[in-house]
RNA sequence: GCACCCGUAGCUCAGUUGGAUAGAGUGCCUGACUACGAAUCAGGAGGUCGGGAGUUCAAAUCUCUCCGGGUGCACCA
C-alpha cells in the first residue's frame, strides 16, 4: 500500500472513532481528523466532488493559526479558478461545528484555521483521564515482530550493538502502546563456523568452561582461536571437522556449545538489565534454531523450480537485482560445498515468522549495511509467496556511530568500546555531574538519578536524531541539560512533580479550564496533538519525531511556568493550571516511557 | 566501475512526505533570580539549503547532471 494511501486510511479510522465517542459525550479524539472532516463536507457541498484530500496540517505560522489547509491549490488547479476564489468558496460550505473559532484566508490561498477553546479544553480532558496520554488503541490490532538486539554468542557486546537494541526497543514500545500484539525477535548469532575453532581449542586446551566467570574471557578465548585458526593449519582444520561435528550434534561438542550459549545469554541480559530494554530470555531466537529447515527451503524452492544452479551454487536470481557488471546478481542459498548462508537463514526466518508467528508486520532494525540485503530478502520471500500482499515487511535502516574525529567510534588505542563499559561511562558522568549540581545528596540518591539520567542521555542521544544518519558521540552534548537532551526533559517532569507535590488542594473536576494566557494556550494546543502523532509513527517509524515534541512540549512547558504563577494564583485559575501541569506530565511521562526513559520525581 | 545513503547557520541537527519570509539547540552578544527548582526564561546577530539545469501556481523536498563524504557489491554474517 503506498504511504499516502495508508495515511488516508489512518485518517479514516480516527474520524470513525471520534464520531462514535461524540455521540456519548463530546470528547474530541483527533482534532486534524476532524478537521479534515468538517473540509471534506465542504468540498463535496461547494464543488460536488469528494476523492481530493482536504490537506489539512498543523500550521506552520502560529500568528495566522493552528491549523491550515491547503488543498485550495490542488482543487484550483482542477477547477481552473484562482485558489483564493476556491478557498473562499470552501470556507462558505464549511459545515457548523464548535471546532473552530475563526478561518482566514492568506498568501496565495492558504485557509488558516483556530481552534475554538472549547475544542482544546475538551481534548485536554480526554488526555487527563487517558492513561495513556490519549493514544487510542488501533481498531485493527496486528501481529507485529520486531528483530533487534542481534549480539554474538562467545562476545562481548560492544557499541555496534548499541543503536539496534535502544531503536528496537523504542519501536516495541510505541506500537505495543497502539495495541498491537508485539512479539521480540532477538535473532542471536549462535551458528557458524567461529564455534568450530572456539569448540575446538577449548577440548585441546582442557579448559574448563565453567570457571570462566566473565565474558571478557570468553572473549580472550574466542581472539586466541581465532589466532590459530589463521595461522595453524593443521588446528584450522581439527576446527573445520569440529564444526561438522557440531551440526551432526555429536554429545561432547554440543555440550559445551551450550555452555557457551548459557554463559552469552547472562551476558545479554545483564546488559539489557542495564540499559532497561524489554528484551529478556524468553525472545531470544537464535540462527541455530532454524539449522533443521535450511535443506528444507532448499527442497522447496526447488520444487518450484525457483532455484537456478550457477556456478555450482544453488541461487535465487530476482528481478531489478545487477552486479557491478550489470549481470544478475544472484541470492546464493546454499553454497557449491552444500553449506548454508545467512540469506537462507533469513528467508527460513521469515517464512518461520509469518507460517508460525502469524506477522501482519516484520520490523528488521538492522544497520544500513545491509540494506541491499534486505532489498532482496524481501523480493526474494515476496517472489517465492512466502509473503503476500497482506504482510508489510520494514526494514529500518540506522547509521553509525562515531567519535568526535567523525570515524567509527573507538577507545583511544583503537579498540571496540564494550558497551558494559560505555553504559559505565554514562552512569559515571550522569552521576559527577549531579553530584557537582548536588553536594549534599547521598550517595545511593546520586546512583538512583545517575542511572535514569545516564542511560536516558545514552538513548535520547541515539533516538533523536533521524535514525539513517550517523552519530557523533558527545558526552558533553548528551548530557547537557540545554537543548534537545534527556537532562531537559527530565528536568521539566521532575518540576512539574515539585509542583504538583506542592499543591494539596486539587480539585480534581476535569472539566473547567480556564486558558488565558499566549503560553497556557500555546502548551495546551500543542499537547494535544500527541495522540495524533503517535497514529503518523506507528506507521513511518520516524521515532526522532516523538523526541522532537517532547523537547517542544517541555520547553512550552518551561515558558508557561516562568509567565503564568501556578500555585499563588486565585482558585479558578490554579485549578486550571494544575490540569496543565497534569496533562504536560502525563505526555512527557507517556512519551519518555515509548523511548525506554524512565522518569524520577526529583533530581 | 556499478548501486544505495548523506550534504541545511561556525558546530550538532529539525524541516509534518510539494506549500507562506527555511527553523531549533549549541557557541557568540544583551537582559531577568526578595514568586511554584536560574539545571530556567526573554531578546540579538548568524543562510547562495553542496553547484547547475529541469518539472509547476509553488522545490531544501521530485527529475537529470556534476562535486564532496560514507557504505555495499557471488559462495563471511
Amino acid at each position: 500500500m503506498p504511504l499516502w494511501l495508508e495515511f488516508l486510511v489512518l485518517a479514516k479510522k480516527i474520524i470513525y472513532n471520534a464520531n462514535v465517542t461524540n455521540q456519548k459525550n463530546f470528547v474530541v479524539i483527533a482534532v486534524s481528523a476532524q478537521l479534515e472532516s468538517l473540509f471534506f463536507t465542504a468540498m463535496t457541498n461547494a464543488f460536488g466532488k469528494s476523492h481530493w484530500q482536504a490537506l489539512i496540517q498543523v500550521a506552520n505560522k502560529q500568528q495566522q493559526g493552528d491549523y491550515q489547509s491547503n488543498a485550495a491549490f490542488a482543487l484550483a488547479k482542477q477547477l481552473q479558478q484562482s485558489p483564493q476564489a476556491v478557498a473562499e468558496q470552501l470556507l462558505a460550505h464549511l459545515p457548523t461545528n464548535d471546532i473552530i473559532e475563526e478561518t482566514s484566508i492568506s498568501g496565495p490561498g492558504f485557509i488558516n484555521i483556530r481552534l475554538t477553546p472549547a475544542c482544546v479544553s475538551a481534548s485536554l480532558i480526554n488526555m487527563l483521564q487517558s492513561p495513556q496520554a490519549g493514544i487510542n488503541p488501533s481498531q485493527h490490532p496486528e501481529t507485529i515482530v520486531v528483530d533487534y538486539g542481534s549480539p554474538n554468542v562467545a562476545k562481548a557486546m560492544h557499541v555496534g550493538h548499541l543503536r539496534s537494541t535502544i531503536i528496537g526497543d523504542a519501536l516495541v514500545r510505541l506500537l505495543n502502546a497502539k495495541g498491537h500484539h508485539l512479539i521480540r525477535q532477538n535473532h542471536v548469532g549462535d551458528w557458524g563456523t567461529q564455534f568450530g575453532m572456539l569448540i575446538e581449542h577449548i577440548i585441546q586446551e582442557k579448559l574448563d568452561l565453567h570457571s570462566l566467570d566473565s565474558i571478557q574471557e570468553l572473549n580472550t578465548l574466542y581472539q586466541a582461536s581465532k589466532k590459530r585458526f589463521d595461522t595453524d593449519e593443521v588446528f584450522a582444520k581439527a576446527a573445520k571437522e569440529r564444526v561438522v561435528a557440531l551440526q551432526a550434534g555429536t554429545p561432547d561438542t554440543l555440550a559445551l556449545w551450550q555452555i557457551l550459549v548459557a554463559k552469552s545469554q547472562e551476558h545479554f541480559q545483564s546488559i539489557y538489565n542495564q540499559l532497561g530494554v524489554l528484551l529478556t530470555q524468553d525472545d531470544i531466537r537464535g540462527e541455530s534454531s532454524y539449522n533443521d529447515d535450511l535443506p528444507k527451503l532448499i527442497d522447496d524452492l526447488e520444487k518450484h523450480k525457483y532455484l537456478t544452479i550457477s556456478q555450482g551454487a544453488k541461487v535465487l536470481f530476482l528481478e531489478g537485482f545487477v552486479d557491478k557488471d550489470k549481470n544478475p546478481l544472484p541470492m546464493i542459498l546454499q553454497k557449491s560445498d552444500g553449506g548454508y548462508l545467512y540469506a537462507t537463514t533469513d528467508m527460513v526466518t521469515a517464512k518461520y515468522r509469518i507460517e508460525n508467528l502469524k506477522a501482519n508486520r516484520i520490523i528488521y532494525v538492522v544497520d544500513c549495511r545491509q540494506r541491499q540485503h534486505f532489498d532482496m530478502l524481501f523480493a526474494a520471500v515476496k517472489h517465492v509467496g512466502y509473503a503476500d500482499n497482506s504482510v508489510r515487511l520494514d526494514y529500518v535502516p540506522f547509521g553509525a556511530m562515531l567519535g568526535d574525529d567523525r570515524k567509527p567510534f573507538k577507545t583511544r588505542s583503537g579498540q571496540v568500546i564494550e558497551l558494559a563499559s560505555l553504559i559505565d561511562e554514562a552512569i559515571k558522568r550522569a552521576y559527577d555531574l549531579y553530584k557537582s549540581k548536588n553536594p549534599d545528596a547521598t550517595d545511593v540518591q546520586a546512583m538512583q538519578v545517575a542511572k535514569v539520567v545516564g542511560v536516558g542521555a545514552l538513548k535520547y542521544a541515539d533516538l533523536s536524531n533521524d535514525k539513517i544518519k550517523d552519530i557523533v558521540f558527545d558526552w558533553e552534548q548528551m548530557l547537557a541539560f540545554d537543548g534537545n537532551t534527556a537532562p531537559y526533559l527530565l528536568n521539566a517532569y521532575v518540576r512539574i512533580a515539585s509542583i504538583l507535590r506542592k499543591a494539596d488542594d486539587q480539585d480534581g473536576n476535569p472539566v473547567s479550564w480556564l486558558l488565558e494566557s499566549p503560553q497556557e494556550l500555546d502548551l495546551a494546543k500543542h499537547l494535544i496533538q500527541f495522540p495524533e502523532l503517535i497514529d503518523q509513527l506507528s506507521i513511518d517509524l520516524a521515532i526522532h519525531r516523538l523526541c522532537q515534541f517532547l523537547y517542544k512540549a517541555a520547553n512550552l512547558f518551561h515558558r508557561f511556568y516562568e509567565h503564568c504563577p501556578i500555585l499563588n494564583a486565585n482558585h479558578e485559575t490554579k485549578q486550571s493550571r494544575l490540569k496543565l501541569c497534569l496533562v504536560t506530565q502525563n505526555v512527557l511521562h507517556t512519551g519518555l516511557n515509548l523511548l525506554g526513559i524512565e522518569t524520577l520525581e526529583s533530581m
